[in-house]
DNA sequence: GCGTTAACTCAACTTTCTTGAGTGTTCAAG
DNA sequence: CTTGAACACTCAAGAAAGTTGAGTTAACGC
């Protein structure tokens, strides 16, 4: 039998270390400022080997000191924080259009974001176009490339051949290989590839409303509607990277069985208001619509919130999160319109008497949420102990 | 902003070696027989290490010399494999009517099984039953306490007080506490409480068809229909323990929205069958009606096909698993029944054309399948590294 | 036969963490 | 106001575990 072993980490001193770094940074990350004792209790590691590594980390520029607190009685605790300019992270969107990109710093801050139109979708094109971005964005921001932690891509799922191929917002040439592969060889740096709502869900997880929690749901609102999961502070991405695909399930809009994304997607409304004889081509004219109370808007957003209580039963019960947040490419006032209209569902393990956050919140939205996603691929890795990560 | 730090563990160097012979365990059980070149290569460890740790292990008695294999040129390799006699696991469901008992070794093979009927189902009576159990069947099997690893054990979900509350397969008294610790005080063991689905996977994954999968679903037939979920070799358990409950969405047959638990269960089929006058308590009875082919059995069967297909369709979708696999208290004819009048949905990841395994497959069948599962955790434990583990 | 290949061992070395004693600061009780 | 307990942190010695590189043994193939 020759069945071959999946590759998993050993851990040795070295290897040991640049995890204990990594929880350092993100307990220092999780709490703003603290001292190296309560490191130390949280972490197991003795105070010791905590102020070795944040010396280390000084060293390195990835901290700051950041004042002194009396807590009480003993030695007032020396504080420490995150660095901003410690670090950088590039995030980039990939869209059969055009491709955005964002830069922001070690603590999620942006620094510059930009859209830039495509000209043609070919797989080398988009390649060059991230290139020339990235080191434009670096020569703008006059970041060396040395203090770049690494590239979050975001590219339209699902990866690879699947029953789903076919869909609208598929962008050509990418099935064969692996883009997170293809994008590390072009731009010599680590990188990491997502769909959307993975992206927008961890980008809510750095500096969104998710911020601190480790297990919760994101329905991101794109082209159609995709669902990132964070379970365990992990991104659940399947065995082929595919998870969350939930645009394609049947749900119930007035007693009848439809697909959720034709329900509930920005293609979705467009298409219903184009029905009615409205373009609508952006935000600005939704948001308009929906300040004049227009009839077939108030309409469509009845037909999403059924469906989406549809949804949040599924989600919930299936996956059993701290929340579900809503967000992405629609306008606030959509969003929220929404959440009040969607009915949460009784039979659900997620309703329960104790809950610390609301059932189904809404996140960031505007059209550059999965762009800092991106971005926020790189920070979650860098905040992420590494040893028996099994991928 | 006083924000509990999560605790997670540091790595120091004993609970690198912890990690470190844990991966080596895991190595070992995965193809059976290896040499430690392979594992080393596997781990990213040097030989020495490998070997260190094996000599280790060897002294622990968890591992056995497995003869030499000589593999082409260069020294032949000294394979070592799990010792079966190196430790044991005792796994326990627990049921409103009776408590499953069972001892298995460390490859999992069944020393001792047992069902004990219940006069009641209270939380002391329960608690009693299962350490009087756990000391006959250590007596029985003629094994050491030492040697015993810990206890998996099997509730009833859902966990807490949520909206599914009151569904007929709860035990009372349960809410209030956590089940885990509860037993642990009782048994002075290590202990893992999950619910019949989650156990009945990781049995799957042990020494069924799921054996070598990390990413799979296992839709359990109990008293209802339960999900359980292996995401990255882990299970899935949600937020609050209760991810996987699958029974109480909507699915539809014949056009119409049902529960999916009211169309696919053990109950439902008892239900209908009940309605036209047949009376179903066992296995055995429905085997004879199904070999009798029972026009009101296959019609039923026919829905539950429908039911099921609609429910992949979500499994598939949001967790792109590389399988699904079908069993629990369910006879093998109908089970099979089942899986082969269920449609394969088209639009899902899963419908890709380079798949390794069918996308539904049967899982062992039986009333000891959750039982076997919960030893099963204990096992799984075991064979884990653990650096790193949130949890 | 003899050189090549490969698994494994031995012993010295390196990294990192832990331990325990010691220092400095703050608060509270006498 | 003094004294002692509490607490954060540092220093130096020691321990645990992995790595490295040289050496040994055994099988294969020309």
């Amino acid at each position: 039998m020759v069945s071959t072993l999946k590759p998993q980490l050993g851990a040795n001193p070295e290897r040991a270390r640049s995890h204990n770094k990594q929880l350092v940074l993100r307990a220092i990350r999780h709490v703003g400022a603290v001292g190296r004792a309560e490191i130390a209790r949280a972490s197991g590691l003795s105070t010791q080997a905590v102020s070795n590594i944040i010396s280390d980390l000084l060293g390195e520029g990835l901290l700051i000191e950041q004042g002194v607190r009396s807590a009480g009685r003993g030695l007032p605790v020396q504080q420490y924080a995150i660095k901003p300019d410690g670090g950088y992270a590039f995030g980039v969107e990939v869209r059969p259009t055009a491709v955005f990109t964002a830069l922001v710093d070690l603590v999620g801050t942006p620094v510059l974001t930009r859209r830039i139109p495509l000209h043609s979708a070919a797989k080398s094109t988009i390649l060059e176009t991230v290139k020339a971005q990235l080191h434009c964005a670096l020569t703008e921001a006059k970041i060396s490339k040395g203090a770049l932690m690494g590239a979050g891509i975001v590219m339209p799922g699902p990866f690879g051949d699947t029953g789903l191929t076919g869909t609208a917002s598929e962008l050509p040439g990418w099935n064969i290989g692996d883009p997170a592969e293809i994008f590390a060889n072009t731009l010599h740096l680590p990188v990491f590839v997502e769909n959307d709502a993975n992206a927008a869900a961890m980008a809510e997880r750095m500096n969104g409303v998710a911020r601190g929690l480790d297990d919760f749901a994101y329905l991101y609102f794109g082209q159609g509607l995709g669902l990132g999961l964070v379970q365990n502070a992990q991104i659940l991405q399947g065995a082929f990277g595919n998870a969350g695909e939930i645009g394609h399930i049947q749900v119930f809009v007035d007693g009848h069985a439809v697909e959720l994304e034709s329900a509930t997607s920005r293609l979705s409304v467009q298409a219903c208001l184009a029905r009615e004889g409205l373009e609508v081509t952006n935000m600005e004219d939704l948001i308009s619509l929906y300040s004049s109370a227009n009839r077939h808007l108030l309409l469509w957003l009845d037909k999403a919130a059924q469906a989406l209580s549809s949804a949040l039963s599924i989600i919930e019960n299936l996956f059993d999160p701290q929340t579900v947040i809503l967000g992405g490419a629609m306008p606030d006032v959509i969003l929220d319109h929404i959440i009040a209209r969607t009915a949460l569902p009784e039979r659900s393990v997620s309703n329960r008497p104790d809950r610390a956050h609301p059932r189904l919140m809404r996140g960031t939205s505007g059209r550059m949420t999965a762009t800092l996603g991106a971005a926020a691929l790189v920070l979650h890795q860098a905040f992420t102990p590494t040893i028996a990560e099994a991928r």
